[in-house]
DNA sequence: TATCCTTACGGAATTCGTAAGCATG
DNA sequence: CATGCTTACGAATTCCGTAAGGATA
């Protein structure tokens, strides 16, 4: 057993068993790929891959459970990696973020220009996506790091912790007829046509909740995954737009915002590792400053209590 | 980085730093296992083990973090060779058990007797050893299965299960004053000089948890790990003797019971694996033996969620 | 017939053990 | 001076890529 072969295997399975793909993935040769399965193959005494005549067509059910341990092993491999370049002193490396939009626009570019003075020889690695696909990403170690404000405390294979609060706004343009109201109720915003984020994405169960709670069907006429955009069609016209508190920060100057605290339950933005995750100093230093009270010894525990 | 080097570190870590010893644990040579240390040190750019001019004193602060990360990463190689085996029908293997003298004893002569039948080619490990050891042995990856009363449920790394419960029961010589009584009360019973087990050992807690409940100092004149010494010095008349109930089902004709159940706290035994453990089939089938309360999606969940 | 996997083979690189050298308690 | 680690070197093994062969959509 080596890595190469651990390699083949869940590289084979991440790239639909195409091995000459995993060859050129791998920078190798597509029979040593071949080979190395076949002798992982023998060496364990079972079939890891299902086949079609000569091609691979899928995982056989042993071979499920061996990907699930080759998995581990390999990012254990890759703890050890970490761990060597963050005791040798080693500044450089890359830091992989994974964050829905609102992070990624509003919040991370005065964390990650704290970072780059910090850390001026590591490459961050800023993937956005949508929330499911956050948790998925650190899971596999495609990213260190996962922000989000929804959907990452579900994971059992993930460690989280609370970053920052903050509450949805209300957008609305010039002249608009709630910029007269003294106190908006959810009953006179839901008279207008709505914008505001897709379902899952940055506090919009919230949203939802706090108008089924009270039986008022909204009426959302557009939804959209960024702010940019609910912006961009509140100033259209087409509609008021609710949006997270850290993007009305600096709205253009014909659009206001209206302060929605007591409509919608205030949000709670995570950070999440991988648990059992080594972290390098600086994805601790990241994590840090993301969420500032979070104490260094409650982090260390509870990704690596698996010991 | 490959498995031998992780092998040669670990067994150096194991074996008190002497690489002569490690070479032959490992079967080669000794100069091979300096060198595949040291080859290792230098990928990962830092030092493992302290050195005092050319020989190994220890770990360094960097080495203990490895140490950890190897240990997972070689558990989990064993894991696949073991998915291996189950999976390609061997029948072949070890089922190493850690238990404490009484389990060893009373209880698992019956599992053994019917594991030996269905598993003829499985050999069987057993580990007798104290119950903080039990835990530990398990954690190391020594033992497979680790089955005790006390001490198992409070490792983070462990996954534990109830097997069943048994009490405590007094046991006297012939013509002893205590069998006229109906039903003995622990006043009646701190009377008598006692002998029971040693502490941490065989539910010894809640026989010390009874008597301070009631503010009794009981006089205990002779602790024992074990249930048969217990009983050889009963015979000698030194005293009264408080067992498990399992030991009290076969005794000796001149030794008689009575029962405690309204003294003592219950125990229940416990049977413990290593969370995130590959299960052979036959350590599956032997966990059901002891705890056939147990559903199999139950087991398969609670060591493997890690995933 | 184009794609994809296997087999065969030879050269290159790695690995490993022996023997000798050196430090330490 | 005995134990224990390192260095040096040569042999053996392993590894890997190229080229050819065969199966399948």
């Amino acid at each position: 057993m080596n890595f190469q072969q651990l390699r083949s295997v869940r590289e084979a399975a991440r790239r639909g068993y195409n091995l000459t793909e995993v060859a050129n993935a791998l920078f190798t040769s597509q029979p040593g790929v071949s080979r190395q399965i076949r002798e992982l193959e023998e060496e364990l005494g079972i079939d890891i891959f299902e086949r079609n005549g000569k091609r691979l067509t899928g995982l056989t059910e042993p071979g499920k459970e061996v990907l699930h341990i080759v998995e581990r092993l390999l990012l254990e491999a890759e703890n050890l990696q970490r761990a060597g370049e963050t005791y040798s002193g080693k500044t450089t490396g890359t830091l992989s973020i994974a964050a829905t939009h609102t992070q990624t626009r509003y919040v991370l570019p005065r964390a990650v220009q704290h970072f780059r003075t910090a850390f001026p020889d590591v490459r961050i690695a800023l993937q956005q996506s949508a929330p499911e696909h956050i948790a998925e990403w650190v899971l596999s170690g495609k990213a260190d790091i996962g922000i989000a404000t929804e959907g990452l405390s579900r994971f059992e294979g993930l460690v989280s912790f609370p970053c920052y609060e903050w509450h949805h706004v209300i957008v609305v343009p010039d002249g608009h007829p709630l910029l007269a109201v003294k106190s908006v109720t959810l009953e006179l915003l839901a008279q207008y046509p709505l914008i505001t984020y897709d379902i899952g994405f940055t506090g919009r169960s919230h949203i939802d909740q706090a108008f089924t709670e009270q039986q008022i069907s909204p009426d959302i006429v557009l939804t959209a995954m960024d702010s940019d955009v609910i912006q961009q069609y509140v100033t259209m016209n087409l509609g008021v737009g609710i949006v997270a508190s850290m993007a009305a920060e600096h709205l253009p100057a014909n659009l206001h915002p209206i302060p929605a605290n007591h409509l919608f339950a205030s949000n709670v933005t995570r950070v999440a590792v991988r648990r059992g995750a080594f972290l390098r100093e600086y994805a601790i230093d990241f994590i840090q400053q993301l969420a500032p009270k979070l104490k260094l010894n409650e982090l260390a525990e509870a990704v690596n209590w698996r010991r």
